[in-house]
DNA sequence: TAAAAATACTCCATAGGTATTTTAT
DNA sequence: ATAAAATACCTATGGAGTATTTTTA
């Protein structure tokens, strides 16, 4: 699951708008691909992972709990790219 | 690169068998799927990763280098899912 | 009733398959 | 000569798009 990195980062829009529309507005991307990503990640995880209201979004507890993993995993994620990069073109 | 670390798998089988074929067939996959991938992570590198000879593989410096920080990746990404899974299972 | 998300499709890109050719021992 | 990788081609799946409908504050 988090293999696949690039749909949490869809993810971590989606909390950091509050909103599957403006999440999608800041990716790039559509609304429907949002949504659609999201309940990849909640069909994945068996769990609800956001709730879903007008006014914006909330994080359910096992939303919580995903961010906070995938946060932590995301710095070394950053970090190895960095390695990797240096590693590369600096020789 | 590292986002998607599932093609970065076929590599660790390609370095484990030292072949493309027997890695194909450990991960239960065609070889010129296993080809394909090594290709796109050169592609994407821009540098060839695995010198491909007869009689077995040997990574080449960059290869190397990708190893390195791509194994030491993996056991954050593993230590990641299961905190993930320890987290939701056991509430 | 007016926004935001969900649904229903359609389309395209990419991963993977089979068949075959090329290469290196 | 033979085993392994590369190439050529085809197919299918999944991600994303547009249009529309359903929610909920």
């Amino acid at each position: 699951m988090l293999k696949d990195f690039s749909k949490i980062e869809t993810f971590f829009a989606v909390v950091k708008e509050k909103s599957f529309s403006k999440a999608a507005q800041a990716l790039g991307i559509s609304q429907p691909a949002v949504t659609q990503q999201i309940k990849n990640i909640e069909a994945h995880l068996g769990a609800p992972i956001v709730e879903r209201k007008k006014n914006g979004t909330k994080l359910t507890k096992e939303g919580k709990e995903l961010y906070r993993i995938a946060k932590r995993l995301e710095k070394h994620i950053q970090k190895a790219e960095k390695s990797l990069a240096d590693a590369l073109e600096k020789p």
